[in-house]
DNA sequence: ACACAATATTTGTTGTAAACAAATAATGTC
DNA sequence: GACATTATTTGTTTACAACAAATATTGTGT
């Protein structure tokens, strides 16, 4: 048992460092976001919904764009509603399912979020990633998406 | 600055990479954690002290052991001392501290949810990344840290 | 046309955790 | 002994996760 877990621990090793990048890279962009006062997650929708601007996307498809699902969409797109970064009707084709769609004001937070999180990450891989390294880095990390 | 930007895009692709494998690794643990009825960031508490025990460390310790410090030691403490996980005394020395020790109870959980962890883990990254490319993938990963 | 299953979204509930400021208490220093 | 420093806690507010259950609309079989 202990050999068994000696022989993984490389590979947890590269987990835990997944891990600590990944919550380095949150931080810095959830800080990047503050002044928008938007949350990362609310960053990452209104990102969907500028993608097929001016079309509209229904919640499950929202769900399904998103990096990982959170059961929890309706409440995320509440607080965004209410904010006016998004704007909400029901399909009138299928009534069950609703239009989203990122309004204007939306637009405006994502254009100028977008250079503040890369101002951001910038400093975190310069010098510290060469070109070649990055895309090493994400032909492994690709194989590495359940 | 379109150009600018599409030029960075390959470093936003592995930061989204990053972000994105880090998620899943995240919500893999947190399942295997479930059936003990912990979070992925108790878990992490329990594992430094486990570390150092019998032993024992103060809440400041704790902070910087974390993955990514969080404001709120005092209360997750709280959580893991109310279900007996830790014990909690004042350090005779220096009274502002605490001296925080992992329980049996503890060590029990962490002996048997380890090893839920791995399991969970393995089929993430068996047959995905060889063992060449976890290292190498570890090596630029190191120095993606802070 | 009607019962019933399937789909899409919402609601209720409960608990965890993040963020930030402020409070408390013990210790160190001049 | 006054005052800054250190270590931890508390208060407050808000976001988010997890899960089950409810609601409403549409699709399907007979």
């Amino acid at each position: 048992m202990i050999s068994v877990l000696a022989k993984d621990i490389p590979y947890m090793k590269m987990v835990v460092a997944i891990l600590h990048a990944g919550n380095i890279i949150d931080h810095k962009v959830s800080k990047a976001l503050k002044e928008f006062e938007i949350t990362h997650i609310q960053f990452n929708i209104l990102r969907i919904l500028e993608e097929v601007h001016p079309k509209n996307l229904s919640v499950g498809d929202i769900l399904t764009g998103l990096l990982f699902p959170t059961s929890d969409v309706t409440r995320l797109l509440d607080r965004l509603e209410k904010r006016e970064l998004i704007f909400r009707s029901i399909c009138p084709e299928n009534r069950r399912k609703m239009d989203i769609s990122i309004t204007d004001k939306g637009l405006k937070v994502i254009a100028l979020s977008l250079p503040k999180i890369e101002e951001e990450l910038d400093g975190y891989y310069k010098n510290r990633v060469t070109e070649e390294e990055r895309d090493r880095l994400l032909e492994i990390l690709k194989r590495l998406k359940d």
